[in-house]
RNA sequence: CGGGGAGUGGCUCAGCCUGGUAGAGCACCUGGUUCGGGACCAGGGGGUCGGAGGUUCAAAUCCUCUCUCCCCGACCA
């Protein structure tokens, strides 16, 4: 049992000034979490007792699966020059040096680590597969740190690796991490939904989001109520309504016209009385593009040029561009580069008459085609020449491309890909992240195996990544009011909080130490609030801090009853004897 | 990295425009009265106003530089 008064749970009465989503405000109010830096965190008592209790349930569904390990924080930059990431990470990666001068690293994720001991240790497909795991601090020097526990530079990672022999073992493998998952998150109490994520451009056949939706969240989710089609915008596709095209202006062939000052997409609808979808939006980027077919070599660093056209209505999905062009990273185009391979200026560019490069590295302009384009016909674009507009334009005939692909974002009330129905769009937070990594790092760092037949092979990756932290911070945004938060009771810092609304009654007192002591014979952890504060403030505080239920100790002790409640539950409190207290939140949080 | 905002007792903020030597509420300490939804009265402790430099008789306030934190963006041309 804690007693409230020996405790140092300081919780505040108003959110600080910075604290933008409730979960951000409550953890700190409740004395949960105390900020040190932008996107760094001190996790105090109530906060390390839930982290603890969500690591717990992480543990005891991954042990089922796999083993834990635990790994360094501080690696050798050699270990990532061999995956090529040292550069890749870029300003992610937090760098240091040690007293020789050698670089080192924090960890931000632990395929190295993890690949190093693989092809070291493992020899034989007999000892193949493997899943290891770890639930360790991570480290990301991200851009921009926000909204409290959501988007931090250090946090909690349980991270596993499998490795199998095949894609069926690598099937298997990624199975049992979606079974775990699964369990650990409804053992955590969220109401999540499993959805379709980007693998990235690196190669990966698969990968799945676990996503927690709130209004706080990164993560945009289209979803398809009618079939259950779920998918992270960066990946979702969908399907267009048909488009009436325009009747061709004289000879049908495409004409110049001058557009002067018409340089926005709005501007160009207007001024032509068309629909947006009739005009031809270009994105210009130069991007890294590595060489396909050949994961060994990393990329040079050198800059491809890469021109995206899409319906004027449309927006550039760049994770999918990105994915249909084999780039690493994407920057818009600058001015001189604009001139030097479009010929023309922002405002104003379009397909016709560029020269599309062959294949993707030969020299030429990327030309890429969002297929909502193809097959339309007489449509407006940029000249790629100031003031000037084409009309009549017709892909495949007026100009051609390097590849054609889905490089838009999916849109709330476009079809569903599977069924047709409309798709909803969502915030959602990313708690967990499963992934069929394949030989990235096996083959380039080395690790083989014989198999049966005594030949070498090349050991295929998983990775599976959970935020622990997130787990916190998404229950938080899911159970909340206007006074506080109220927490699943599998990670919830204690089971029941008893408040005895006046110490100096001891009446009051005595029945609430009886109170609270049933309650931790029966297996409860229990927070006695003994402190000799006035009933309105402790109240206050039984609300705030995320504990599910709560007993109040007062005017009835005379008569050995005490109230008994559910945070956050429509139901209020009833009356229960004292005698049968345990029993009764025994029976109470069986039903919840 | 671009744009916006903010740094004043532990917390939320006022004071700054128009320089004159720092304030409120909450929190904290002492005493008293209270005691089921953030009590009241009285007394008290605590701040080199983010930092550095400058202007001035005088700087929280004006100027310059800098650090930190928050928000939006980092793609629509």
């Amino acid at each position: 049992m804690h007693r409230w008064s020996k405790l140092f749970i300081p919780t505040l009465r108003e959110a600080p000034a910075d604290a933008e989503v409730a979960s951000h405000k409550f953890l700190v109010r409740a004395g949960y979490i105390r900020q040190l830096g932008a996107g760094i965190y001190s996790y105090l008592f109530l906060g390390q007792r839930a982290i603890n209790r969500v690591i717990r349930i992480v543990r005891d569904e991954m042990d089922k699966i796999g083993e834990e390990f635990l790994l360094p924080t501080i690696q050798p930059a050699d270990l990532w020059r061999e995956s090529g990431r040292w550069t890749i990470m870029g300003d992610n990666m937090f760098r240091l040096k040690d007293r020789k001068g050698a670089d080192l690293c924090l960890g931000m994720t632990h395929e190295e680590v993890m690949t190093d001991i693989a092809r070291n240790e493992l020899r034989s497909y007999k000892q193949l597969p493997q899943i290891w795991y770890q639930i360790q601090t991570k480290f990301r020097d991200e851009p921009r740190p926000k909204s409290g526990l959501l988007r931090v530079r250090q946090f909690i990672m349980k991270d596993s690796y499998s490795f199998d022999l095949d894609e069926a073992g690598l099937d298997r493998s990624y199975q049992l991490h979606d079974a775990a998952y699964r369990a650990i998150f409804t053992r955590s109490g969220l109401r999540f939904v499993v959805v379709e994520a980007d693998s990235g451009a690196m190669g990966g056949s698969r990968s799945q989001e676990f996503m927690v939706y709130t209004d706080a969240g990164e993560d945009l989710i289209a979803s398809c109520a009618a079939c259950g089609y779920a998918a992270n915008l960066e990946k979702a596709a969908s399907r267009l309504s048909p488009v009436k095209e325009m009747e061709p202006t004289g000879d049908g062939m495409p004409e110049l016209i001058p557009t002067p000052g018409q340089a926005a997409i709005v501007d160009v609808t207007r001024f032509f009385d068309i629909e947006a979808s009739s005009d031809i939006k270009c994105v210009a980027y130069m991007a890294k593009v590595t060489e396909r077919g050949d994961s060994k070599k990393e990329p040079a660093g050198v800059l491809s040029p890469v021109v995206a056209f899409l319906r004027g209505d449309h927006f550039v999905n760049e994770t999918k561009l990105m994915g249909a062009v084999g780039a690493t990273e994407l920057r818009p185009m600058v001015a001189e580069e604009l001139e030097h391979w479009m010929h023309g200026p922002a405002g104003y560019l379009g397909p016709v008459g560029l020269e599309p490069a062959r294949n993707l590295h030969d020299g030429k302009v990327n030309v890429v085609l969002d297929c909502g384009l193809d097959h339309r016909k007489n449509l407006v674009c940029g000249a790629n020449k100031l003031d000037y507009h084409y009309r009549n334009v017709t892909p495949g005939r007026d100009f051609s491309w390097t590849i054609v692909a889905d490089i838009r974002n999916a849109a709330e009330g476009e079809g569903c890909p599977d069924c047709g129905m409309p798709l909803k769009v969502a915030t959602a937070v990313e708690v967990g992240h499963i992934f069929k990594l394949g030989t990235r790092y096996t083959e380039k760092m080395g690790s083989r195996v014989l198999d049966a037949n005594g030949k070498e092979v090349t050991p295929i990756m998983g990775c599976y990544g959970i935020g622990i932290e997130r787990i916190l911070t998404a229950a938080v945004e899911q159970n909340h009011d206007a006074s506080g938060f109220w927490l699943p009771q599998s990670i919830a810092p204690f089971d029941v909080v008893v408040t005895i609304t006046n110490v100096g009654d001891t009446t009051l007192k005595t029945a609430g130490e009886q109170a609270a002591a049933a309650l931790e014979a029966a297996g409860f952890d229990v927070l006695l609030d003994d402190r000799d504060e006035r009933a309105g403030v402790k109240f206050k505080d039984a609300d705030l801090i995320g504990i599910p239920w709560r007993v109040t100790v007062g005017k009835k002790a005379a008569e050995g009853k005490v109230e008994l409640v559910r945070r956050g539950a429509a139901a209020g409190p009833r009356d229960v004897p004292l005698g049968d207290l345990a029993a009764e939140l025994r029976r109470a949080s069986a039903e919840a």
